[in-house]
RNA sequence: GUCCCCAUCGUCUAGAGGCCUAGGACACCUCCCUUUCACGGAGGCGACCGGGGUUCGAAUCCCCGUGGGGACGCCA
């Protein structure tokens, strides 16, 4: 823990350019997991200074991932480009300790001063940068760019990456304001940062190389840098960065998926940082263990595989209720409507809990699920159908009689009835399992046979034995 | 091209000089359980990128190489 004259502060801080993606899921995640660490909090900043690309419907679906996963901030959300004057204001001072300077090189000119000072070494440089222009020349369009040192070490002490070495000959000027005069991010990030008080930004890596430049900001503004941690990106299970022929990428997909929201952060929390050997843990564990030394500093795959086998966990330990509901959305998602009716609802609760530990995923269980709510009368299928023969069916006729006699429908009461059946055919199992599970199942997937007969109930079985036998 | 970062089983990782004949999880293989498919149980396969140092001793520290990744915008 940290002390407490100073709270910690961490923020994510998405450009809504599209909706949440799995890499900014995980960011967000490592900044919520330190604030509660800490007990400090976690702001969400909303980088919109890109006006042409950041779109409304983005920034709702980003909204929507962090709800989903469960990742709520604790202040007002702030957008960037309502920061607008306080960016400005803060060229305004550079201008004015002559840490910044207007620059009139066109793009063009630009383009070719860059050629140019990497042929030579180093970062483009600006003749501008030290010319002072006149009112007149002020008229004209021109951007205002940041005046960092020419030729000196600096050192980023990164939490996770540790002492990052660079030399600002490496580092341009970068530009401030635009010549429509608006901010840029690297501007908008270091006022917004320090105004919203963050002391720890934990990002992606490949910010890393901002971290420079945004530091020098910091000291020319005379303000404290933050702690930096610069967390490795995730990439694709063949080690390229993840893109779209990785198929899932925003956290929806994994909704829709069938993922739930706490086997995501715990799969989450786990890739690019551990807690000794622990795979399984709550949030409760996760908040208490978590430290940024803990992160790791290389790139790690998304796993699918293992993102299965922990939420299949997480749906073992779901609880009853709000599995029903999970399940009936999938179910509904995929179009079957009916399955809000009590009657349905009544299968479902009574299925659930004898299919949930064979599914990695609620896609999954929805398919667990179906031989039960099929409706009479189905048809069976070829191989059933070989099975029935004339020995068979009266063999299965007199199961009936029996089942129509027993009373206790548990599970473990079918399996008595089951066993008993078996023991008065002088037959074992292989005799009528096939058989009796595909006039059941009608060729779904399903569990034991014991467990099917629970999951329908008496009525139910008998009416499918029924159809099946007497047609 | 320049700058920066990284490097332990297929994957996620444990490991902070001797506890390592390198541990765990997922995946994979075998067997058991079994009416199917799973679950579960018992085993197994499997890694310190290469080369130099430092040290009595290196997966752990240093250097070089190689291989990955990231950044080089009036994008964020």
């Amino acid at each position: 823990m940290t002390n407490k004259t100073t709270q910690v502060v961490t923020r994510f801080a998405p450009s809504p350019t599209g909706y949440l993606h799995i890499g900014g899921a995980r960011t967000a995640l490592f900044n919520w997991l330190y604030a509660r660490h800490t007990g400090g909090k976690f702001l969400i900043r909303i980088e919109d200074t890109d006006r042409e690309r950041s779109t409304p419907a983005a920034v709702d679906a980003i909204f929507e991932g962090l709800d989903w996963l469960g990742l709520k901030g604790d202040g007002d959300v702030v957008f960037q480009h309502s920061r607008e004057q306080a960016h400005k204001d803060a060229v305004a001072e550079l201008v004015a300790k002559g840490r910044a300077y207007a620059c009139f090189m066109t793009v063009e000119e630009t383009d070719a001063a860059r050629e140019e000072a990497r042929a030579a070494g180093h970062a483009l440089r600006s003749p501008w940068r030290d010319r002072t222009p006149t009112t007149e020349q002020l008229q004209q369009p021109h951007v205002i760019r940041f005046k960092g040192p020419l030729d000196e070490p600096l050192v980023i002490d990164d939490a996770v990456q540790g002492e990052v070495r660079f030399n600002t000959k490496d580092l341009d000027d970068l530009v401030l304001l635009r010549s429509d005069g608006t901010p840029t991010y690297n501007l908008a990030v270091v006022v917004d940062d320090h105004d919203m008080g963050i002391t720890h930004i934990i990002r992606g890596d490949d910010h890393l190389n901002n971290a420079a430049r945004q530091s020098l900001i910091y000291m020319a503004l005379g303000w404290d840098v933050p702690k930096f941690a610069h967390i490795p990106l995730i990439h694709g299970p063949d080690g390229a960065k993840l893109s779209k022929r990785h198929g899932a990428q925003a956290v929806g997909d994994y909704a829709e998926m069938g993922y739930l929201p706490e086997a995501m952060r715990n799969y989450l929390a786990r890739l690019g940082w551990s807690h000794g050997d622990d795979e399984i843990f709550s949030d409760e564990q996760a908040i208490a263990w978590f430290e940024i030394a803990d992160i790791n500093r290389a790139p790690s795959r998304l796993d699918f595989a293992k993102l299965g086998s922990v939420n299949a966990h997480w749906i073992r330990a779901c609880d009853p209720d709000r599995l029903l509901g999970l399940v009936t959305d999938a179910l509904r998602h995929r179009g079957q409507a009916h399955v809000g009716a009590d009657a349905t609802q009544d299968v479902l609760r009574r299925t659930l809990p004898l299919v949930k530990e064979r599914a990695q995923t609620l896609v999954q269980l929805a398919d667990l699920v179906q031989f039960a709510l099929i409706e009479r009368p189905f048809g069976l299928d070829e191989k059933t159908l070989a099975l029935m023969t004339e020995e068979t069916v009266g063999r299965l006729k007199r199961l009936h009689e029996q089942l129509a006699a027993w009373s206790d429908w548990s599970t473990e009461g079918t399996d008595v009835a089951l066993k008993k059946f078996l023991e008065n055919e002088g037959v074992g199992m292989g005799k009528v399992g096939p058989v009796l599970r595909g006039i059941l199942s009608g060729g779904h997937p399903a569990p034991d046979i014991s467990k099917i007969f629970a999951s329908l109930g008496q009525a139910e079985t008998l009416a499918r034995l029924d159809t099946a036998v007497f047609l």
